[in-house]
Formats: structure tokens, C-alpha cells, sequence
RNA sequence: GAUUCGUUAGCUCAGCAGGUAGAGCAUCUGCCUUUUAAGCAGAGGGUCCGGAGUUCGAGCCUCCGACGGAUCACCA
């Protein structure tokens, strides 16, 4: 056995090895059925006791009492926990007790998955318990679990540190109450959302995620390599070029949720994959959009959280219909009294220079309006707010407004300060969008690394003809942290990025066996912290010897000290 | 990327002027047949994140590094 396992996870092996050597299969092949969950026995036992007489339950120990000949373990399962009610006696009616006493007492552990018949009772202290009548291991867990207490709602020993839960969210998942909650809340966003775009009749699509030019936002693409064809390949940053061309193609709706990619900072907004998604619909405009999108939110809200105000943090959100319409310009004029409509460069950096907002070279027009609306206004849009008709510089693929052509016809659907949607009038002006590409290949020479790659191909899907579309893209991820609560992507990632592991590569027994040092001093090589043959290399043999002896007097055990001579024939052997 | 805080037992955390490493839970042994963060008695368990330095002596001080949190920047 390994020096290098903790000793509960010692123990545990050790009991494994017993329950094989008493004829019992920790891990049994055959399916365990079962009859019930335990949230129906808690919500139906109390009216129907005669339903739960007989019955069969599965799940994880998470606690045991032990009471001598009796003994309560609490039994989670996918659904929430009940306690289990073991009796020696009735579990082992015959003479033979091992089950209860060997079994159960000595080689189970929280953590352990078991099944379970029985029937349900009260127990004096009037909680719901099933009394166990026959016992089965179904799989053994080798490694202790952080135990989590709870008592009148206060958590005692609770599992937070973040690096442990989102690298072991299996763990965060067993131990911490109200995790699955967040995701399967997460499932249910998107399934509302797929449902009210089908009853629609707009048809779900897939586009490639791997993608020669990585079109459709302004952002750094994550690169790779395709061996065959010998070129680069881009993780997708939007899928929205591709959406449109299916647009050109003849379809009246189409939508993908759509894992996007990009190669950018990671904090608690942002993940480097994370989820969109976007819709197109043909013949339509951004006005009919933002009602589209006001009634596809209301209607996800309803359906995850069966309300239509939601908390968060300290704001009630109501997502009572109409949400309010400001545009950008007006709301710039609101929060900082500035008129920054038809501004030129020069003015809009005066303005930002006495707002004391940071500014630099590469920033145009688009971009200094954006950092004052982000700056100074959009943290006041806690309700549902559509910012409405940005300035053309700031969206490339976005048709100019029908009154001012120095505007688009776009909006952001604001919440909680932050941007939750973006939808246009779609560009489908072939001859104008080519233009647009172009400034944006003006920008990137001036610097910004974000602006658009010219699309050849999209161009000329346009030159075929698009109808009027209008889109609309959504971060789901977003979404739902707005509707869970939760303030940082990776709450509402199963498994957000993290930086590797560092994976300790540790000495074994086996590599120090080749230079004929005895297992029982390799052992204590290892207990003593060497990591390589290397680095017992470098040791001084007597600093070696004193280590070792030592640990033999610390271990008690029973064997002769070590003398110079051998480790002096070790370290011959080891520079070998 | 910057600043800052953190990393000690399986989990949560304490530790000091720099002097043999602590608690609770978990684990093990014993007692206990309806308990409730069960209880009582006892025991074991640590590369104090890694490396270098200062020192008679470092968990603690200095330097370098790893990883993480928070804030800011970047990211429409």
C-alpha cells in the first residue's frame, strides 16, 4: 500500500479488502431497483403511510449515529435526504450478526452508496425514517468526504473554497445543498427558451464552432491548426455570420445555442467558452425584436422561477411587460448631462476627459460613446431597459436608423447594469456592409485588435440577397446568473476554466528498488519527502541515515538501524 | 496584467517575541436500542504550498516561485 494515501483513505482500502474477503462485491455489476426517491416519501409519507410499507431506496451515507445495537445514517439520494433507521436485530434476524456489526459499523463509511428495503416510520422526535430490513453495498468511496453540518439553517465545516468546488464540482455537488438547484434552473432557461422559439416555428440550426475566419464580434479568437488542409482553424467567437447565410438560403427563422470562445481575460463575468444564444428572423426589424425578446424573456422567467420579479442581490427586478425604452444619446444626456448627438472625435474626448473617463488613441467615435454609456450610465439599469439606436460606428453588421443615418437600428437589453441582449435591424446592404468592413479594418490598423476580419464569403451570400432580418443574441450564462442569483460565471459552470492542476509527481517504492534499497527503507525514503532519485542523490549519506533512523524510532518498527556502509552502497548505486 | 490577501490534519480554522504544531468535526477503540451539528471516555493522524536565505533554532522573518480569492484593468 502507498505511503503516499492519508489514513482514512488507508482505512477505507482496508475495509474494501475485507468486504471482498467476506464474500461481499463493493462494486456489484447488477442493478439495484428502486422503488422510490426520498423527497416522495417526505412529501407523501404524512398522507399515505400505507403507500410506503414496503419499498426500495438507493443513496449516498452522509451521516451515521451509532448506538451500539442501533443506529440512524442519513441517505442522500438525487432527489434530497431522509434518515435511515438501522436495528441490529432486524437487520440480522438470524444468528449471524456480521452484517450490522462488521459490515455496516466497521466497513462502511460516509460517502459509501448503499440500497436499502425497508418501510417508513416516525421516528420520537418526529422525523420521517425508513427502518431498514435489508442492507446491499453498491459502491465503496475510497476517500473521506468534507462533512458538512447544518443545524437551524447555520452550516458548520462548510466545503467553500472556491478552487476545491469548481475543480471537484462532484464533491460541491454531493456536499453542498442547493448547487444542482442552480443547474438544473439552468437547463430549464434554455429548454423555455427553445420552447417559445419552436412555438414560433423557428428551426434550430447548427454552425461550425471550428471556423477559417472567426466572424460576427469584435473579439480574440482562440487558434488552431487542421493537419490535413495545412490551415488555421478559429474556435468560434459568434455565430452569427453563419445564421444569416442560412437567412440568404431561404429559412424564415433560425437560432442555435451556440458555445462560443474567446481568448480573452477570465474573472467572475467571464469564462474563456461560455454560451449564446442567437436568433434571426427574416422580415422583421429590431422594433418587432424588442417585443419578440421582451415576451421570450417573460415568458423564461415565468417558466424557471414561476414568478415575474425576480431578487437579486438587493433588487427586486420586474419583468412585467413593457420594459422601458431609452436611446443611447438620451440616456447619455440623463446620467451626465452631456448632448454628445452628432459630436465629433475631438468633442467626444473632451467630454470624456471632464466625465474623467480613460481614453486612448486607437478608441473612434463608436468606442468613446461606448465607454460613457458603460461608464456612467448603464450601471443605473437595474429593471428591464432596451438602450436603443447606437451609433454606426459601434456596429458593423447593424442597418443604419431610418432617420439618422448616423445611428443603427440596434439595442441592448439592459438588466441589473449589465448588458443581457444585443439585437439589430440586420445590414443587408452588401454594398454597405463591405464599406463597414473596411472601417473596422481601419480601426485594427490603429490598434484595436478586436475589430472584424473581412468575411469574403459573407459579403457575397449578402450579394445574392438577404430579406430584412432583424437578430438578436443572448448570454445565457448570464441569464442565468440573473435568474439563480449568482454573481459569477463560475457558479453557473459546471466545470468553468481553472489553470492545471500542479500534479506532484511522487517518489514510489518501485523506483528505488533497481538500486537495491529494501522496501521498508524505501518506504521511509518516501515518508521522509524525497520527490526524485535525484534528490536523494544530492543528500548527504549521514543526514540520510539520521532521517531514516529517525522515523524508525517515530514508527516503532521493528528493525535493525541503519548503518553508513548500506546507505554509502545505496548511493554507490544510485550514481551509477 | 496590476494591487492585495491567502495557502497549517480528510473538512473548517486557530497558532507566536522566532523555541517540541493546536481545536472542532471526520477517523480508530470502548460504552450506548428512536438519535438530531447525538453523547461519554480514550487514541491515532501534519513535506505548516514549493525552493533559497537569515538564525543556535523558521509555520512565523527576507527573497524567488506555484496556485487560489478579492478589487481594478482588459473583455462592447
Amino acid at each position: 500500500m502507498s505511503m503516499n494515501l492519508s489514513e482514512q483513505e488507508q482505512q477505507r482500502r482496508q475495509s474494501l479488502a475485507e468486504l471482498y474477503k467476506m464474500g461481499i462485491n463493493p462494486y456489484p455489476p447488477e442493478a439495484f431497483e428502486v422503488s422510490t426517491t426520498t423527497t416522495e416519501i417526505l412529501e407523501k409519507f404524512p398522507e399515505n403511510p400505507e403507500a410506503f410499507k414496503q419499498l426500495s431506496i438507493a443513496g449516498r451515507i452522509m451521516s451515521r449515529r451509532i448506538m451500539g445495537a442501533a443506529s440512524f445514517v442519513e441517505l442522500q439520494d438525487s432527489s434530497g435526504r431522509i434518515q435511515l433507521y438501522f436495528k441490529r436485530d432486524d437487520l440480522c434476524p438470524g444468528e449471524d450478526k456480521s452484517l450490522y456489526n462488521i459490515v455496516f459499523k466497521r466497513l462502511l463509511d460516509i460517502g459509501d452508496i448503499i440500497g436499502v428495503e425497508g418501510f417508513v416510520f416516525t421516528t420520537q422526535m418526529g422525523e420521517i425514517t425508513i427502518h431498514v430490513t435489508a442492507m446491499k453495498v453498491l459502491s465503496k468511496s475510497l476517500r473521506p468526504l468534507p462533512i458538512v453540518k447544518e443545524k437551524d439553517g447555520k452550516l458548520y465545516d462548510a466545503f467553500t473554497d472556491p478552487e476545491q468546488r469548481y475543480r471537484m464540482r462532484y464533491v460541491d455537488l454531493i456536499v453542498n445543498e442547493g448547487i444542482k438547484d442552480t443547474f438544473v434552473k439552468r437547463t430549464k432557461v434554455i429548454n423555455s427558451m427553445r420552447q417559445f422559439f419552436n412555438e414560433y416555428g423557428y428551426l434550430e440550426v447548427e454552425t461550425p464552432i471550428l471556423q477559417p475566419i472567426p466572424g460576427g464580434a469584435a473579439a480574440r479568437p482562440f487558434a488552431t491548426h487542421h493537419n490535413a488542409l495545412d490551415m488555421p482553424l478559429y474556435l468560434r467567437i459568434a455565430n452569427e455570420l453563419y445564421l444569416k447565410r442560412l437567412i440568404v438560403g431561404g429559412f424564415d427563422g433560425v437560432y442555435e445555442f451556440s458555445k462560443d470562445f474567446r481568448n480573452e481575460g477570465m474573472d467572475r463575468m467571464h469564462n474563456p467558452e461560455f454560451t449564446v444564444m442567437e436568433i434571426y428572423v427574416a422580415y422583421k426589424d429590431y422594433r418587432w425584436m424588442m417585443d419578440f425578446t421582451e415576451a421570450m424573456i417573460a415568458h423564461v422567467v415565468k417558466e424557471t422561477t414561476n414568478k415575474s420579479i425576480v431578487k437579486v442581490g438587493n433588487h427586486e427586478i420586474n419583468f412585467d411587460r413593457p420594459f422601458a425604452r431609452v436611446p443611447i444619446l438620451d440616456a447619455i444626456k440623463i446620467h451626465t448631462g452631456f448632448d454628445v448627438a452628432g459630436m465629433d472625435e475631438i468633442g467626444l474626448r473632451d467630454v470624456c476627459r471632464q466625465l474623467a473617463i480613460d481614453v486612448d488613441e486607437s478608441m473612434g467615435k463608436g468606442k468613446l460613446i461606448d465607454e460613457i454609456f458603460g461608464e456612467k450610465c448603464e450601471p443605473h439599469y437595474i429593471q428591464p431597459t432596451f438602450i436603443t439606436d447606437y451609433p454606426v460606428e459601434m456596429s458593423p453588421l447593424c442597418k443604419r436608423h431610418r432617420n439618422n443615418p448616423d445611428l443603427t437600428e440596434r439595442f441592448e437589453l439592459m438588466i441589473n447594469g449589465k448588458e443581457i441582449a444585443n439585437a439589430y435591424t440586420e445590414l443587408n446592404d452588401p454594398i454597405d456592409q463591405r464599406r463597414r468592413f473596411e472601417e473596422q479594418l481601419g480601426l485594427s490598423e490603429r490598434g484595436d485588435d478586436e475589430a472584424m476580419f473581412i468575411d469574403q464569403d459573407f459579403l457575397r451570400a449578402l450579394e445574392y440577397g438577404m430579406p430584412p432580418t432583424s437578430g438578436m443574441g443572448i448570454g445565457i450564462d448570464r441569464l442565468v446568473m440573473l435568474l439563480t442569483g449568482q454573481t459569477s460565471i463560475q457558479e453557473v459552470l459546471f466545470f468553468p476554466q481553472m489553470r492545471p492542476e500542479k500534479i506532484r509527481k511522487s517518489l514510489e517504492a518501485n523506483d528505488l528498488k533497481q538500486f537495491n534499497i529494501p522496501a521498508e527503507w524505501a518506504a521511509l525514503i518516501i515518508q521522509s519527502g524525497y520527490q526524485s532519485v535525484d534528490a536523494i542523490k544530492e543528500e548527504k549519506p549521514s543526514v540520510l541515515i539520521q532521517k531514516l533512523n529517525g522515523l524508525r524510532k517515530k514508527n516503532k518498527l521493528n528493525m535493525d538501524a541503519l548503518q553508513l556502509e548500506e546507505v554509502e552502497s545505496w548511493m554507490a548505486n544510485l550514481n551509477k
